[in-house]
DNA sequence: CTGCCTGCAAATAGTTTGCAAGTTA
DNA sequence: TAACTTGCAAACTATTTGCAGGCAG
């Protein structure tokens, strides 16, 4: 908790009640939420709060690195975000119940590859890898 | 043409004028185009052409696997289409100019070891790099 | 007190859908 | 002719924005 209020004092964000208790969402779960789904489960707490108020946090903390915003959707076509963690990682997802696992990342020397070979300056990667975990096949 | 023609065909889908000219259309860029970007270029040649007509097609297209609709949007948020190459390849996108380059996959001998430590069944996977192209740095 | 946050309502924009007329096989 | 396609208009839905009151610093 006290955390999460540094977090926030470090970017120049007020420590205000909603910012909380998203980033406390985040943090909990093991698995990159949607802004509605967030809304949902923080709702009970907070009936008067609004999705855009979800939605202007995930993009005020994305902005400033402290949540990523992952190019992954559920099923709804919601995109997913999850807290920025230290470690690089990637998602392995099962297609059938939606479980979401972390990967460590297989792509340094080929991402040294891929800037010399094409002159390019690398900025960034995404890489998700789709299946059926073993509960559902 | 010819070779349009009986795509369609081996795949139930009636040879209409709209149909070849999308498929055309993707066949001759060398990048991927987004439901209004294709549809502005047939529009200038047929000017009833109603952007529901495009969706439904590139919706119809990749159901039968003739299209690939990319997990890439271009920086109006427009998902983007690419005709399906027998080559399975990834993409190198500059983020500033937007051009994309096709990457072959690295990932064989990758996928083979998450599904083995994961205990999943792989079906799909994507890769994205972004970066500054040679141009633009 | 002063600027940032939030509730609220409405707009924006990508994509989908129902229906009737037109086209393909 | 029967089934599929398309034009057209309207709906749907994720996300954003303007404004006014509220709260953190």
């Amino acid at each position: 908790m006290a955390e999460i209020k540094s977090l926030l004092q470090a970017n120049n964000l007020k420590n205000t009640g909603q910012r909380r208790k998203i980033l406390k969402t985040l943090y909990n779960e093991d698995k990159p939420l949607s802004a509605k789904e967030l809304f949902f489960k923080l709702k009970k707490d907070n009936p008067k709060l609004k999705l855009s108020t979800i939605y202007r946090n995930l993009n005020k903390f994305t902005e400033k690195d402290i949540v990523k915003k992952l190019n992954i959707k559920n099923e709804k076509h919601e995109n997913l975000f999850e807290v920025k963690t230290d470690r690089h990682h990637h998602h392995l997802i099962c297609v059938e119940c939606g479980d979401i696992k972390e990967l460590g990342c297989p792509l340094d020397d080929y991402l040294k590859k891929v800037a010399k070979e094409n002159n390019y300056k690398i900025k960034d990667h995404r890489l998700t890898i789709y299946g059926i975990c073993n509960k559902c096949k």
